[in-house]
DNA sequence: CGCTAGCACTCTGACTCGTCGAGTGCCAGT
DNA sequence: ACTGGCACTCGACGAGTCAGAGTGCTAGCG
């Protein structure tokens, strides 16, 4: 049904309303692009092309602008991923070099991410699992109230607050040095194992306390891969103002809610590599006028990646994604 | 040169603006505010404030607007802070109530002052100053690197990382150790005291070490008031769309700089109330498009406030302001 | 002296209208 | 299977018009 012809005029429709911003007709195509073939030739397969859903009219007598499904094959099977420039290359080195610990490290990658793409970007925390338990502790706060607090190698620190029903000062103390005689130095696979049988060990006494900071800490270890996401790049979405009112605002007010970040970087990255999906595909539908490009980095379950309009540059977003993800990957494994 | 009425003539065009947001004529004016003259009077006395700077003429033959004089001259003297509504007071408290840790506080402030202003929020953290020591920890993540952490009794945790020099960990447990007894329990003025002649007391082989981890401490509690801000409701610029080019862009990379934020809300409270600083009297350029109402709160140097338009609700805005700062101080007092 | 009524004037915003150009679909011809 | 030509559609744009809102000024009134 697609010959190669036709894929030709996709692709060239696709890059063309990309950079220029305009439908595109049949004239201007022939003329940008090399077809060797009559304006007319390519007005037919255009009219095949629209037929088949890839690309539509915004109204009669203007060019054709791709759709979603035909951003989609583009992404597939025509757009080749650019390599990056040797320029961005020392941007991305540069730019995270020196990174203190993991909140500099996530700041940092959320600003490049936004400035290279030029867009909004989005960066979840990495993931406890992948880093060792360094150290708990449990300090009192009231008579009632407590909070737990857990770092990791990677120097990563989260804390939770807990009620301890009256337990002791000593008793805290007690269950703070087991826990760590047990835990420290364990992946958190093997801490959350060893967390399952921890309780048994316990004075009869002490169990009550014990369940609760037990339960808090699996939910640290072992839950999401982390409940925090950093944005950035807001400001980005400013050269959408002609589209402002209908589209930008429920754009804005998804990326306030921390939630919807997380579940929509979390349903995207299956494959391990760099996924994209554009416009309709979204299953959060205040999104569902723009795309998702997100990688999973880290080798862990954490993920970055950029949001932006439908009309956006794949190849080489996609592309700096990728490279973003992998840096930081590395840089993160390196300590 | 300002007698009573041409005040109450301000007075009502800036209420006017601010509610019908356009420019207001004469004629509105008397019809809508019983000011028992005529409209040609009206506009003799709006000649004079025009001249002496306190409304303005967008273009010949329309109505006025208020400079940013004008609503300085409001604020100050002529608009009477509104009492909340029985239902804000209401909604303050059940947003509020059930709030966890500090963290959680925080954002539950956020939000609030963002829904309840429908402007853009800004909350800083609470002064560590206020509360007292609870725990200090020294985690080493790499033989070179460690985490300084401190707890205090509101459950808030800070943490930075520093350069350990290859301390072994032996005296990393000792300091930490002689830290924890010096400190905890102090507020940070009298910890910052104990801080200052804490050194000495050191081995000569830990000073290194404790030069190090006590100028974290110092920074920590003394330094500002916190170095870390929130913002929320940033939708809600949306509702300024037509100026959008021109004003929105600059405020909304403001709002990513939290630097920015910390030294404009720094230097907004000075009186202890709510302050407000209006379009060209920020000092930041790309704000001075805008309000900023601010407010300390939790009797501490930490603050919050809003920022919206020049043309904004001064009175409703700077009673909720005042409301939350007040429920939001009285909260962390409490515990 | 302060207020008012009336008037002439200005400017904006909305509306209409005609023109122009880009782009299409279709058909007949190569 | 492609191309050239043609009639057609539609939005963008500029000019012209018009009504309305608002002003400043001046002369008159209590």
């Amino acid at each position: 049904m697609l010959d190669d012809r036709k894929l030709a005029i996709l692709r060239a429709i696709v890059t063309d309303y990309v950079s220029m911003r305009e439908p595109v007709g049949s004239k201007a195509l022939v003329e940008r692009y090399r077809l060797n073939v009559s304006p007319a030739t390519v007005r037919n397969d255009m009219a095949v092309l629209e037929e088949e859903g890839y690309i539509t009219q915004p109204h009669t007598s203007a060019g054709r602008i791709p759709t979603d499904k035909g951003y989609r094959l583009f992404v597939d099977r025509l757009g080749a991923i650019k390599p990056l420039s040797a320029a961005e290359r020392r941007a991305i080195e540069t730019f995270m070099a020196g990174a203190l610990d993991i909140d500099d490290v996530v700041k940092r990658t959320v600003r490049l991410l936004a400035q290279i793409t030029q867009q909004v970007a989005i960066v979840q925390y990495p993931a406890m699992a992948q880093a060792s338990v360094r150290a708990v502790e449990i300090i009192s706060l009231t008579p009632e109230r407590a909070l737990v607090i857990l770092v990791n190698s990677t120097g990563h620190v989260e804390q939770r607050s807990i009620e301890t029903g009256g337990a002791p000062d000593s008793a805290i103390a007690e269950l703070r040095g087991r826990l760590n005689a047990a835990l420290v130095g364990l992946s958190a696979a093997k801490a959350l194992e060893t967390l399952g049988g921890f309780l048994e060990q316990l004075r009869p006494e002490d169990r009550s306390l014990g369940t609760v900071v037990c339960a808090v800490l699996v939910e640290i270890l072992g839950g999401e891969p982390s409940t925090r996401v950093v944005v950035g790049g807001v400001p980005n979405l400013t050269r959408f103002a002609d589209q402002f009112e209908t589209t930008v605002k429920p754009v804005l007010e998804a990326l306030e809610e921390q939630v919807v970040l997380l579940r929509l970087l979390g349903e995207a990255s299956s494959s391990g590599d760099v996924t994209v999906r554009i416009g309709r595909e979204n299953p959060y539908e205040p999104l569902q006028s723009t795309s998702l490009v997100a990688s999973p980095y880290g080798d862990s379950w954490a993920n970055l990646g950029v949001v932006g309009p439908t009309r956006m540059d794949y190849p080489t977003t996609m592309a700096t994604v990728r490279a973003v993800a992998r840096y930081v990957g590395r840089y993160l494994s390196e300590g």
